[in-house]
DNA sequence: CGGCATCCGCTAGGATACTG
DNA sequence: CAGTATCCTAGCGGATGCCG
């Protein structure tokens, strides 16, 4: 793992533009995984189709405000569907897209990395603090 | 593309915890991201090793402040690493880690993957806006 | 050259209250 | 139930100035 020679080839990064990663739509994708509940939401949605409050309760902790602001925006972004059963009282279910799903797959490559990884991070981290600590 | 059933099998987003995605290490990974400046910095770097300098002047637009925070950043997780030739005036010089290459490789794939979404993003964008214009 | 230190505006996001 | 609306604050990040 991390073999200096061998690793895997590193696809370009660079000729996505100069001025920002906006031409290659990087941005709109690192706004939303940005966000604090973004990934946590698309994780209960990767499960299957939730009703607002199911989301609200499996997301310990979140405020209404920011329920509703990250289903808007990833609705807008259309990995998320959003259905209106007009019963009184309302029922509203969420769930992704195909897209959103793609998107969750990304996401997920990315957990994977991140877990193998915490342990050289954490120690990194430590061993910085430590240095810089003791001057 | 973006079949609903043949898709990718999604890896399991859930059982990385309740809580944030914190056990996990994804937090770490989303910080360095959610920051503007370290893909753009990791972009430049993977190309090779840079003085402080030529990092900024290639991330056009950024400031002092924000160069020095993201490198500081990415060498306390270990991704970067920090050469400082002690001579009148000093000369540093910024490289990517095994593991900073890794890193970088991660968010390439999601660069290419961005670049396939780009499109079908921006028309999900513009069809919600007109709807929720018109209403 | 390669940085810190400071001040300061902006926005992400929590708490609270109200509605169809 | 499923939201909107408002207020408020902590922190990110820009601008500026100073230093070895």
């Amino acid at each position: 793992m991390f073999d200096t020679h061998t690793d895997v080839r590193i696809p370009d990064l660079a000729p996505c533009g100069s001025a920002d990663h906006e031409d290659c739509g990087l941005r709109m994708i690192l706004d939303r995984l940005g966000e604090q509940w973004t990934v946590m939401t698309l994780a209960e949605l990767s499960a299957g189709p939730r009703r607002y409050r199911e989301l609200e309760r499996a997301l310990q902790g979140i405020s209404q405000r920011m329920m509703t602001l990250t289903l808007r925006r990833l609705e807008r972004d259309g990995h998320v569907l959003r259905h209106v059963e007009p019963s009184i009282p309302p029922s509203v279910t969420y769930e992704l897209s195909p897209i959103g799903r793609s998107f969750a797959a990304q996401v997920a490559a990315l957990v994977e990395w991140s877990r193998q990884t915490k342990a050289h991070i954490e120690a990194s981290r430590a061993s910085f603090d430590a240095r810089s600590g003791q001057k």
